[in-house]
DNA sequence: TTATGTGCAAACTGTTTGCGCGAAG
DNA sequence: CTTCGCGCAAACAGTTTGCACATAA
């Protein structure tokens, strides 16, 4: 839990408030490490009850400004977030078919994202969003 | 709107029904190709009033099905769509900043492609989701 | 004629917002 | 003590669904 301790420092440093609310969610967060919003809200909730759902989000997002927590978005579900500290820093895979999520490696990504750089001059962020196919159990079916 | 008619002929003989509602929908994507829902809606409905937008949404989803029509998913904002027959195939990059979308090419995604396949047996749909970044224009602000 | 598509209204999920009260600094 | 965060309820966008009727095949 030195992450929340270090996550709570981060965003002292930066101006913002330090309330029970923004700490049960980095807690929350610290404890799962890749949740939805209403996931973080129902581990917030159990831990810490007359927390609202909406101040779960708001927090969520002044966490994402102040670069302590990171999101992903997936397609048709809830974008999940995750400590930016704890963050090994990687790309999720996602199944269309069964939904279920994998993991590589980020510099498995960096020909393509030295390649837009280069010829566009784009810098990618290839965790922020996840990428869709199909997994092996499913193409197999 | 060679594309249109082929795009149909590709519908009844996957056994689909061809309607007025349908023809409209192609019509509206082969004119603008690349709008989320809501803007083929609004196309519809000045070419051909009294299609319902609930119907729009069925259908753009029946012909993703029967593969005449692709779908790029688009953090923070809806989904679009394109003739899957128009579709020089391509990834979507978008900036997080100004939210404009770039086009590249689906080969500069092969090497990542081929990774994941050779080691997951992952088979990657690039065109699926956009990619996220910061374009030349935001990063130099 | 019969399975499939359609219009309509209503639900649903994920998320945001305006308000006045409360607590962090 | 003042600014910022909070709880609450309500709104929001995008999309889906159950039903009875209409229509393509």
């Amino acid at each position: 839990m030195a992450d929340v301790e270090m996550a709570l420092a981060l965003l002292r440093s930066k101006g913002e408030r330090v309330t029970k609310a923004r700490r049960a969610v980095l807690r929350a967060l610290a404890e799962r490490p890749h949740q939805d919003a209403e996931s973080v809200a129902a581990l917030v909730a159990s831990a810490d009850p007359g927390v609202h759902r909406a101040t779960i989000y708001r927090n969520l997002q002044s966490l994402v400004d102040a670069g302590v927590v990171s999101h992903t978005h997936v397609p048709d579900a809830a974008t999940i977030y995750h400590l930016s500290v704890t963050g090994h820093r990687h790309t999720h895979l996602q199944c269309v078919r069964c939904g279920r999520m994998v993991d590589i490696p980020l510099e498995w990504v960096s020909p393509l994202a030295d390649r837009v750089r280069d010829e566009l001059g784009f810098e990618l962020d290839a965790g922020h969003a996840a990428l869709l196919g199909t997994c092996r159990d499913c193409a197999a079916s």
